[in-house]
DNA sequence: AGATTTATTTTGACTATTCAAAATAGGTCG
DNA sequence: CGACCTATTTTGAATAGTCAAAATAAATCT
């Protein structure tokens, strides 16, 4: 079995990736995961033994089928055991994540199977992240954000893509979640603002980079 | 933070302590952690410096006040989470444990507190093992057992308290569920069997052993 | 008491994971 | 081209937890 340490090298290779393809670089893998860059350097290479990555030498790490295997694994218990503590538990939306972060090595299949069930087969988590199947499919759709979006047009958040607590709670409370309607108004790159108009609750402006965390498709 | 390793150690102490007062053979911690006894020794003097145990050298280990704080919160974890994969995931009684092992050292206080409310605060897991409350109480009344109760009287199961699969399976397979109804018919402690008939389903036959891990009220 | 059995402790070694700091390989830029 | 910068790797050391096997203490049994 994955020590949970080795499921955390493989699921922050995954997220790097986008989706698993491209060769990560061994300083943005020791970034996320909060180690020097030696350390890194010593897991991915024992990683490769074990046939969970390749690691080309001062270029990057890349999964393996199997490492992509594990790591799409621990993805969806995140992601399942968010969606359980949101919608079952009545957890705050912003704090969901450390919690699932410890969570996500210690629930079993089994059980993982069952949470899926209780809560309807869910095919995204509260912050719209989507949740890769039990095959090990995932949505890979490529949305606009506030910050690349048309202006004036009909939208639709999708997905809140940053797990901080601090900016889900702000997001939160200005009713950026999946599922509400809203319009750019105004972009202003010099600025680096954009201006949001929401259907219900008074006009709102974001910074370019809290923009481009937030993703949106046309309104249906 | 204790480790899930320093929790186990200390969860084992005060299960093998009848309530965290007497002094534990190092020994049986060994066995029931199933590690060396070498080991334990080790593992026992660091827990002694970190104040979570008190070591008599060559005589056992005890627990310290906060050694059985710490205790009873990881078996109120683990006790919580048992019920709520019984009672909401509807898993198999038998196979929980296991589960749970894992489980008791990844909840946090907060998800514990939610769960514990979710379920309705009950004071006892699908085996009928009390849970400690919040507040570190723990019920630690003395019941008969099959294989020591008065015989032809009216009983009431309360607990079954041996945790392997095997015996929980057999156990659950027998109408022999806390809240199960049945009286002693015979007790030959020669041949070592106890004769039980229950309200419903036919008369039981179990071993001296096998009845001593079924707990009994007397009924209502 | 002396010998023996049994539980516990000690010693030395190993694995997994990490850090700090020095060494090195690839670029890049004038 | 050669100096320089940056990312990566190496090296040496530390911590947590474990085992195997030898040493020791305590208890028991003639």
């Amino acid at each position: 079995m994955a020590t949970s340490t080795v499921e955390n090298y493989l699921k922050h290779i995954l997220l790097l990736s986008e989706g698993g393809e491209e060769l990560v670089p061994m300083g943005a893998l020791a970034e996320a995961l909060a180690v020097v860059p030696g350390t890194v350097t010593t897991m991915v290479k024992s990683l490769a033994d074990s046939g969970h990555v390749e690691h080309r030498p001062r270029q990057g790490v890349r999964l393996s089928a199997e490492g992509r295997r594990v790591a799409l694994n621990v993805l969806r218990k995140h992601r399942l055991v968010e969606t359980f503590l949101v919608n079952v538990l009545k957890m705050d939306w912003a704090t969901v994540h450390a919690e699932a972060e410890q969570l996500e090595h210690a629930i079993s299949d089994e059980v993982l199977d069952r949470l899926d069930a209780l809560l309807g087969h869910p095919t995204t988590d509260p912050h719209g992240d989507p949740i890769p199947s039990r095959q090990g499919k995932i949505d890979s759709q490529v949305y606009a954000t506030l910050a690349t979006c048309v202006v004036e047009k009909g939208l639709r958040v999708v997905r809140i893509t940053e797990q901080s607590a601090e900016f889900l709670q702000f997001a939160d409370l200005n009713g950026l979640q999946p599922g509400a309607s809203l319009r750019v108004t105004e972009r202003n790159l010099a600025a680096g603002l954009v201006s949001v108009k929401k259907t219900t609750g008074r006009p709102l402006i974001l910074s370019l980079a809290a923009a481009g965390k937030i993703l949106v498709q046309p309104a249906r």
